[in-house]
DNA sequence: GCCAACGTTGGC
DNA sequence: GCCAACGTTGGC
């Protein structure tokens, strides 16, 4: 089982829209290393939701419930897209100025490569930033 | 609103 | 195939 982050801006697509439509597919990624992350995940690998340039915080899980497929939006055909349905919510959200201060995470992808929409999570920082959430 | 970082495009 | 120009993302 693997771990994630995927960055989507809340005056576009919030976690209260997530939690409401309960499933969302991923589209409109059109960098090839964010697809490529998505090609590599699996049904049940779980992945945090993270408010980008409004909030910049971690605010929920969501779990991938469908495989890397082509995204119909993207007329090209290079880029793919998942599906990930609403897992739970932090208790408390864990911002970006909490994991830059945080030793355990500051080499983490999200840091380290901010353009990056769709990361990468070690197990570590995985729950490193669950405890930080209040969720187990 | 600005700007750094970085990915993409297109001319050569 | 290189690299300059340009566009986009996202933090500040």
């Amino acid at each position: 089982m693997a771990y994630w982050l995927m960055k989507s801006e809340p005056n576009v697509f919030s976690w209260d829209d997530m939690v409401k439509v309960k499933k969302e597919g991923w589209d409109g990624v059109r960098n090839y290393q964010a697809s490529n992350n998505m090609k590599a995940m699996k049904i049940g690998d779980m992945a945090f939701f993270y408010h980008s340039n409004i909030g910049k915080e971690v605010v929920g899980i969501v779990k991938i419930s469908k495989l890397y497929h082509p995204d119909p939006t993207d007329t090209s055909g290079r880029f793919g897209m998942v599906e990930v349905s609403a897992h739970k919510p932090l208790k408390t959200a864990v911002t970006l100025a909490d994991i830059k201060a945080h030793p355990k995470l500051q080499k983490m992808a999200l840091v380290k490569q901010s353009r990056l929409s769709v990361c990468p999570v070690t197990a570590d920082e995985w729950k490193t930033i669950c405890k930080l959430g209040g969720v187990s």
